[in-house]
Order: C-alpha cells, then structure tokens, then sequence
DNA sequence: CTGAAAGCGCTAACAT
DNA sequence: ATGTTAGCGCTTTCAG
C-alpha cells in the first residue's frame, strides 16, 4: 500500500506467470477475449495474493477519460438541497467508478472557471450543474466546445439541452386544494418578483386556481421585491390593513415560510388555527419550525441519479433523453 | 479543446520550434534550468497560440500524485457545517492546483470503503475527514498503511495525530458570563447523555461555572437520554414542575436550542424577555427562528482550510503541527 | 541552454 | 487462448 512499492499488473503477471496483457483481459472482463479458466484463477489468485489494486491514473490516461464528474453549484444555495442532490449523483457514479470533483462556479471569466479548467486539463469527464445560475454565455460555451453537461435545476426553461427538471404543478394543485377545502378561500400567494423561477411558480399558482375554479383576488397576492427586509414589509402592511394573516398562506419559498411562521409568532397568530402556512422548497429545518412546515418538496436525490444517469448518455453518445422532468410532492406537517 | 484534437506539449514544440522537454521547463518554472528568454518567449506564444492545456492526468502519473484530496463526511451531519468546511478546503486546494473528491463513509470493511480504494488505486493522494465518526480500526488502518489524513473535527480528542480541533471554552465562558450578568443566576445548562463531544461541552460548562464562581445547581442541568422525543419531554417536565423554563438556557446543540424556541412559543413564553437562549453550535437557521439564535460557533471555513494545509505538510514530509486548536466565536443574536 | 530518450502503468491492435 | 508491442502525454535524467 505504501506509495513507493506499489504493486501494478506487470507484478502481477509475472507472479501468475502470464503476460501483462492477459492481467488486463481477466481483470476488465474484456470482451470477446477467451480466457482458460486454470488461467483466470491464476492471475485472479496472483492479484489478491499480491494486493493489487489498478492504478486508476495511468488507466484513465490509456482510456483518454478522466473516470470523474465535476459537479458545480453555487455556494449561495441551499446546501441542504445540493447535498441530497449530491446523494443521488453519488449512488450513480459509484456503480461506474467514477468519482465526483467538487468545482466551485466563481470566476472572471469563463474560460477561467475551475470546472472549465478542469475539464480543458483532462480531470473531468463532463459536468453537472446543480441549482445553478448559468448566464447563456456560459451555455453557449460548453455547446460551442462540445462539452458534455447536464443541468439539474436551474434558472433556464427548458429551452436548453440536457437537463433535469422538475415540475410542481400537481403538488400545487394538490396542496391549494387542501388549504381551500380545510380553511376557505382566504388563502393568499406570498412570494418575491424575481427570475423565471419564481414567476413559474406564481403561474403554477394561477394556473392552479383556474383549474379548481377559484377566483383570483389582487388583495391576496403579496409579491415584494428581492431584499431581505421586503418579506416582513410586506407581511406587516398586510397585518396593518387586516390586522390579521388570509387563513392560508403558500410561500413560494421555504425561506418565506420561515419568516411567515417567525412573523405569526411575533405577533400571536396561532399557525395553523388561525393561518395556514405552506411553503414550497425543502429545507432540513422544516421540522424545526413550530409547527413544523408543510411544504411542497423536489425529489432531490432522484434529480441527481438521474441528471448523473443523463450526462452518461451523453458521454457514451446514447441517445438519450434532453429533458427529463420529475415531479415535486406536497408533504404535510403541521403548518397546515 | 474537443476531446479528438487535444493539443498536446508536442505539439507546442513543434509549433514554437523547440523539443517536448523545454516546453515543460518554460511551463513549469522548473527551478535550476535556465531558459533563454527569447526561447521561452516563442514557447509561451505557441501555447496560448494553440490554446495548450496540460494534460493533468499524464502529468499525475508521471508525478506519481493523484493531485487530489478525498474528503470524507458522514451523510448525517449537518450538511450546512460541512459545506462551509469545504469552502475552506477548497481555497487551500485552489492555489496547489489540487481537487476535491468527495467520498462516502459507508462501507462494510474497512478496505472496501470508498476513500480507501481510492487511494489504494492513485486517485487521491489523501484524505480530509470533515465531522466523521471514525471507529479505533480506521484510524489504525490508515495508520498502519501510511495513508496520508487528517482528520477535522471528530468523535477522538486529541489523542490522535494530524486533527484539527476547536476549543469552545473561551467562547462558553463569555456566553455564560453575559447571560448571568444580563439575567442573573437562574441559568440552566440542557443537553443529551451521549457520547464524548457531548461531555465534552458539558464539562466546559461546569469548568466555566467554577471559574466564574458560579454555584453549581443540580436541578438546573436538564439531561436527557438520546431519543427524538426526549428533549420535548425534558422541557415538559420542567416546565410542570416550574410552570415556567428557567430565566436563561445554555443548550448543548442548535438543535436544542431550536427545540427551546419552539417549546417557548408553544407554552407563549417569550424569548429572551421570559428566557434567553444559546445553542451551541452553527446552523444555516439560526436567522430564521424566532427570534434569531445566539449561538457560540465554530469557525468552520478555517478549520477546513488549515486542515487542508496540515495534510500539504504531511504529504510533503514538512515536520508541521500534529493537533490545531481552533477557537469557538459567540455570536449574539436575537435571543439572549 | 536545449534536445533525445526513457519510462510512469495501463490497454488494445496485431501476431502467434 | 495468450504474448508482443506500441503508445497515451508528461517529466527528467543525461548528453551535447
């Protein structure tokens, strides 16, 4: 094990007393090479014997791949929702034993960036973005290179390739119905004018209520622009117009929720007695909260051995699918 | 930069009219070899010419190094801590050109876990155990086989070599000091009947008492078995005895201390007004809980990046420091 | 100051 | 059914 002797398949074919080659053809299982079975065990018997164990490098360098993902995300995301991602993408690679290199997503420019880097130098096989933020540029980048990705999750549509989303709306719909049949209809929207995200989300919203035939209502919608201070602003307007909380509220974030339920508390609202609050994202700390969130939640570590499962395809130049879309689910707690 | 038409340092040679060997020199800065300037002038301009990009895993197998640190971390830590440890290991690979793969902890033998067939098969040259319970037989494994490793922040104290700790005593003496001097003396210290780390803070708390001339009081340390359920019946208990919690809570975990804010809430006892609480340890949520958590903390970046440097000595032999003691931080929030 | 050549450990086409 | 051999792209003696 110590670096300086390590054993490699010539030891091995020596000890077996074959060639090096047939090492090779017994330990990878090649195809459409017949080996004698009193030979098999030999070189089988010779490798335990001696600990071999294939170094993995010069195999990766014969075979001209680097048998690794990169896999970058934001640091500014929740790091709950990339580890569990991180989970699935794990549990697809270790079958085909490739590894995972954590890339980071800061740089100047493009051609900079680490995983670009990376992969330009032969480290890594492919990437996967994880709730990222990609600029079209630096699409644009990995089409015009050629460079195998996937994207799960992220602020594009699907208007691009290659990538994993999801879909919330019959969690919504499941969800809203809920509220509606359980507290009414005073049941609010709470959420942030932002990207494309969070409009999807306020249309799933819309879309929903036209499907179960409720009506929609301005006084209801409370959106506020992007700050940290804007959530409570806005709650707190409400709270001086109607000096309560809608009996039902879903967030379009698990972060809002939160701050809904820290708002009830503040002053005296008995959630869910007399407001209801679901959110919509997964957190570890909906169990934290009192009471406990509701919320509607991503499959996540599905989305990665799936988007993992993808970026083979791509690799291996399989057809494939270029968007898969799985669906969220609504689990209830005690908010609601 | 398609994986068919790669340029390689031949390649440069040839374009800028010199052997394979002098690109390499010019490239890397190779120290003792002198460089005509116009010669390196000529091999810098074909490089960024053919836009050239060494081929890592040809150079890590010449080097004989895998250029790359495994980090290890149980799935059932907080991901939130690990993450930002990470962060820390990240910046000190950045500047050596290493990368990070992340491994599971999950195996059945010890030879078959994820991290030692990497190593054993050159694809990391070590190993960063981030939060990882590590059982006497994997220390001695790694040990006895010479892998390189360090070990930040685990269940062992400082008996073994290459960790790095963090000492919250400091910290735990200013948090206390404050909560007695704003509350007064009745102060209470809950926390879980586990395993070291537990004890651990248990005993900086009576070590703390002692030095602040503070009497210890039996019926305030609220300690309870290892069970979901029992920290909310610990509270209950007390709270029956009391009908109230005690005036300040020392909780040996932010999950504690959250279960605090949410058993306050619950009973309508405000927070720090009627009992002001501090958790020990860091969370991603401490912000969202109502009110924010006061919380004496890690420093948890640091630790990841000096514990990446530690390991740089060890691979190169630098003699380096065995055990690293970092120091906690309290950060006064909203509820104490 | 620079070039030629060997070789890291592996695989695969070709030969036997 | 197995052995021979030629590299993969890089670094690094050793020669010049």
């Amino acid at each position: 094990m110590d670096k300086c002797k390590r054993v490699s398949s010539k030891d091995v074919a020596k000890e077996a007393g074959v060639s090096q080659a047939t090492v090779s053809y017994v330990l990878n299982n090649v195809e459409g090479v017949k080996i004698k079975p009193e030979t098999r065990e030999a070189v089988l018997e010779a490798a335990k014997k001696l600990n071999y164990h294939p170094n993995l490098i010069a195999k990766s360098m014969r075979l001209r791949k680097a048998m690794s993902i990169g896999v970058v995300s934001d640091k500014s995301m929740s790091s709950y929702m990339t580890m569990n991602v991180l989970e699935g993408v794990r549990d697809a690679l270790l079958s085909r034993n490739y590894t995972m290199t954590l890339c980071s997503n800061k740089s100047e420019d493009i051609e900079s960036a680490e995983y670009i880097r990376y992969y330009s130098s032969n480290r890594i096989d492919g990437i996967i973005f994880v709730f990222t933020k990609l600029s079209e540029e630096q699409i644009n980048y990995l089409i015009e290179n050629n460079i195998p990705y996937v994207v799960i999750h992220t602020n594009f549509g699907n208007e691009i390739s290659h990538m994993v989303n999801t879909n919330m709306e019959e969690a919504v719909h499941e969800a809203i119905k809920q509220l509606v049949e359980s507290y009414g209809t005073d049941f609010a929207y709470f959420g942030v004018h932002a990207g494309r995200l969070e409009n999807m989300r306020y249309n799933t919203y819309l879309k929903t209520l036209d499907k179960l035939g409720l009506e929609f209502k301005e006084d209801k919608v409370l959106k506020f622009e992007t700050n940290e201070e804007g959530a409570i602003e806005t709650l707190e307007e409400y709270y001086r117009k109607n000096t309560t909380l809608p009996r039902s509220i879903l967030c379009d974030s698990a972060y809002l929720a939160l701050n809904v339920l820290k708002f009830a508390a503040q002053k005296g609202i008995r959630v869910p007695e007399q407001t209801a609050v679901i959110g919509i994202g997964t957190t570890n700390f909906t169990a934290f909260s009192y009471p406990s969130l509701s919320a509607i939640e991503a499959p996540l570590a599905r989305m990665g051995y799936i988007g993992c499962d993808m970026l083979f395809d791509v690799l291996e130049n399989k057809p494939g699918q270029d968007v898969i879309v799985l669906k969220w689910e609504y689990i209830q707690r005690g908010s609601s």
